[in-house]
RNA sequence: GCCCGGGUGGCGGAAUGGCAGACGCUCAGGACUUAAAAUCCUGUGACCGUUUUCGGUCGUGCGGGUUCGAGUCCCGCCCCGGGCACCA
């Protein structure tokens, strides 16, 4: 319960049904009137339906933004999608006629200016079937035709328009953004100035959003000055761009600015007549201040057999009960036949010796629980288990609570170790930006409903958050060509493209030519065949002809899908997993490409032979004993092999260090493409020793474990023989020394105002005087130095020496 | 239209205001091989000159600016990707 009302309600309403998939879906899992999944047109149906009141939590979603660390984009579709906007509400009454009309605003300071109403085509007070509605019988006298949709009473063209936007689909609606509509005969009264204004209805006012009516200001709106114009009505300008002049700003002017024509805010700046305006009709009962959000309640039910069971008993009378606790958790029955039914009723409807069950009721009036015992039992009463599952968001609003403490029979998570592991949320979280206005926006609605009844210590699930980037099809270039075979150059086609799904389920790109608008077709073709030429590229046979590089979105239509089976098949687990990271940073879209697996797939290999030898089984890896003696693969060392593996050990300490050091504060800010590239160098470097020492191959295991788990530790066993343990995985992050990080001996490139002119080399241990006379004294400077004086002097140390002359 | 993100070789990308192009892919040449594959070595931004080992000029979407020094900071554009959009 949140002030007096229930989080989750049962309610009838029109919802978005999707016949493909044969259940209903919540609005953000319907994209431009199709479903979020499988792309599949979603119609409103009235259904009865379970609605999670999330509205409740939309000032407080918003207000959680501001301390997350996520990205701005991220948080912008969340704001976007809760939609607050700060308005006034505002009553007008209707001319003769008993009912008001109550339009949400955002522009009250515009009041001056509104000329007329418009009312949703599905608004209450334009129902003919309801006894309070405002259509009068008759047309007043002297109206212009073009007011009316139709010729016949007021009556008939408010019925025969409601049809007409009925039959309109959303999406239809968005497309065309033509003003239609029709006078309902009635007039409204402007509260401010008593002018009697008409009042129409358009499909352009959604009765979803606000009051379903608005006040139109032709002046200072788009949509309204299209209707004006479309309706000849009065434009009455009342807000001036300049303080001075009250004409300034052309109409429509959207933008706030200065009151003009509206007596007594005239004068006053947009913000100021809002406030005075709101003032004014809040003291003569005529309006009140109202914010607004966009954001709806969640439907919460779905027609779908995998998905939790709602532990709800439906009572003979009418009333729905909770299952008694002592019977949770519900699970759903065992079923042969769990695919949709093909009507709207839920898969579950099969099960019917699950759902008709036998009840018995226990505690208090205003808190019964239901529970199910075996018919015939003494007082049960026959009753339904509700048949509507959850929607798959469900599990991911609490799993990662539930991953705490997942043996836990008797609470979803023990309270200490919520604290420990949640303290402020989530630490760092991965995942899609495809999930920003579902997901994470249910996620956080759940936490917060926790924490309200003090089962989280935490108001937000997720303190930092990432999106990785998506992974594209492999680059791919189209030449484009007409119907008789002949290529066209991509700079003679319309650069607006479409898809066109071919009677063989595969997509083609189709375009039209510039000049003679005939239908042109896009065709892969090989990379080997075209090269760049200036900004684009061309044809290899034909220069003039150029074609379209890019990556696109992977999927099945266009069969440039890569599926990870195939690849971990065949480069094995750990090169898909290191490629995906070695590919670009995390947060790229970045397309797909397998001749770059195998670039890493050889860099494991080479990891491997570096190690314990390749085909030839030659041992190269070397450890020194307590006593001094040096072995390899378990046998000594020739005094003068002993010498090559000093010299190696000593060659590779300092980029040892380093290469501990990088992938630390590699990993520490996500940074894994750097990580394995140094790697990647350090194996080059190992590549060129005689003998690799048994701590630079450890610690180059350990470093890549986390990215290549299972070669890292499958060569640490190999490596460490009978002392390994149990993992790799299990060693501490080894250490490193900052100062075996740096060279004893650096290059130092020395600049001449700014141009590289040669470098010098000098002992890390250099102070700033001795890095100048190394410079001065350098031939190549001094050849270009020139005998010219040296006006400054700058050192950054160890990276560069700027002469200034 | 509004709001984010991004433009660096043939490609993916690297670079606390300090040697642009690390690392990988691609391609070319060489070694090994009867041969091929695999592997190893060398080269691979563009242009120009010596045509050798070398030297020069230009170069991070475009145009300006700040600075000894700009891919990086500032101002103005262009292009690409994503989100929102009849929400009053």
């Amino acid at each position: 319960m949140l002030d007096e009302y229930r989080l989750a309600y049962e309610i009838e309403a029109p919802v978005n049904w999707c016949q493909a998939l044969g259940t209903v879906l919540a609005n953000e899992e319907v994209i431009d009137g199709k479903s979020e999944v499988g792309g599949f047109p979603v119609e409103r149906r009235p259904m009865r339906q379970w609605m999670l009141r999330i509205t409740a939590y939309a000032q407080r979603l918003l207000d959680g933004l501001d301390a997350l660390d996520w990205s701005e984009s991220l948080k912008m579709m969340q704001r976007n999608w809760i939609g607050r906007s700060e308005g006034a509400l505002v009553r007008f009454a209707v001319a003769n006629c008993p009912p008001e009309v109550t339009v949400f605003t955002t522009r009250p300071d515009t009041l001056f200016g509104a000329t007329y109403l418009v009312l949703a085509p599905e608004h209450p007070l334009v129902d003919l079937s309801a006894e309070q509605n405002i259509i009068p019988a008759a047309w007043p006298a002297g109206i212009p035709d073009r007011w009316r949709s139709i010729t016949g009473s007021p009556r008939e063209a408010v019925a025969a328009y409601q049809k007409t936007a009925a039959a309109r689909s959303e999406r239809q609606r968005q497309e065309d953004n033509a003003k239609t509509g029709t006078f309902t005969g009635a007039y409204a009264v402007n509260p401010v100035n008593n002018e009697r204004i008409p009042i129409f209805i358009s499909d352009y006012v959604l009765m979803g959003y606000g009051t379903g009516a608005i006040m139109a200001v032709p002046a200072h709106d788009q949509r309204d000055f299209d209707f004006a114009h479309a309706m000849d009505l009065p434009i009455r300008r009342v807000v001036s761009a300049a303080a001075d002049q009250p004409e300034a700003g052309k109409l429509p002017l959207e933008s706030p600015g200065f009151s003009v024509n509206s007596a007594q805010l005239n004068g006053l700046s947009s913000a100021q007549a809002k406030t005075r305006i709101c003032e004014l009709l809040e003291h003569k009962s005529l309006g009140t201040r109202q914010i607004n959000y966009k954001i709806r309640d969640w439907l919460f039910s779905r027609q779908r057999y995998w998905g939790e069971p709602f532990p709800l008993i439906h009572l003979p009378d009418g009333t729905t009960v909770p299952l008694a606790e002592s019977q949770l958790p519900l699970t759903l029955p065992d079923v042969k036949d769990f695919k949709p039914t093909g009507t709207m009723e839920p898969p579950l409807f099969k099960a019917a010796d699950w759902h008709q069950v036998h009840v018995l009721l226990d505690g208090p009036p205003e808190n019964l629980q239901a529970r199910v015992v075996p018919p015939g039992t003494p007082g049960a009463i026959p009753a339904r288990r509700e048949l509507n599952t959850m929607p798959q968001w469900a599990g991911s609003c609490w799993y990662y609570l539930r991953y705490i403490d997942p043996e836990n029979t008797t609470r979803f998570c023990d309270p200490e170790k919520e604290k420990y592991w949640m303290a402020g949320g989530v630490d760092l979280y991965v995942g899609g930006v495809e999930h920003a206005v579902l997901h994470l926006l249910y996620a956080r609605f759940w936490h917060k409903v926790l924490f309200d009844r003090g089962l989280v210590s935490s108001e937000e699930p997720f303190r930092k958050l990432v999106n990785q980037g998506l992974i594209l099809g492999e680059a791919e270039y189209t030449v484009f060509a007409l119907e008789s075979g002949q290529c066209v150059s991509l700079a003679d086609i319309d650069p607006e493209f479409s898809t066109q799904v071919g009677e063989d389920g595969k997509s083609r790109i189709i375009s039209r030519h510039k000049s003679t608008g005939a239908l042109v077709v896009g065709k892969a073709c090989d990379p080997a065949t075209v090269e760049k030429r200036g900004d684009g590229f061309v044809l290899k046979t034909d220069n003039s002809i150029q074609v379209d590089a890019r990556s696109f979105k992977m999927s099945k239509s266009r069969g440039n899908v890569v599926n990870p089976d195939d690849v971990i098949a065949e480069y094995g687990a750990d090169s898909l997993r290191l490629f995906e990271m070695f590919m670009g940073p995390l947060e790229q879209v970045k397309p797909w490409s397998t001749a770059g697996v195998e670039g890493v797939y050889r860099f494991l290999q080479r990891v491997w032979r570096n190690l314990i030898g390749g085909d030839d089984n030659v041992f190269r890896v070397v450890r020194q004993h307590a006593d001094g003696k040096w072995t390899c693969h378990g046998r000594e060392l020739s005094a003068p092999d002993v010498e090559v593996a000093l010299r190696d050990a000593a060659a590779i300490l300092r980029p040892m260090h380093r290469l501990i050091r990088k992938v630390t504060a590699d990993i520490d800010r996500l940074a894994f493409n750097t990580a394995i590239s140094a790697m990647m160098e350090f194996n080059n470097a190992l590549t060129k020793l005689t003998f690799v020492p048994l701590d630079a191959a450890l610690n180059l295991l350990r470093v890549l474990e986390p990215f290549a788990p299972h070669i890292a530790d499958e060569l640490y066993h190999e490596l460490a023989g009978p002392d390994a343990g149990v993992s790799i995985a299990l060693l501490p992050w080894p250490a490193f020394d900052e100062r075996l990080c740096v060279d004893e001996e650096l290059d130092v490139p020395v600049q001449i105002n700014g141009k590289l002119v040669g470098r010098i080399r000098i002992a890390a241990t250099s102070d700033e005087p001795e890095v100048f006379s190394a410079a001065l004294a350098d031939p190549q400077v001094v050849n270009r130095l020139a005998q010219r004086p040296i006006k400054k002097k700058i050192y950054i140390k160890g990276r560069m020496i700027n002469l200034v002359v």
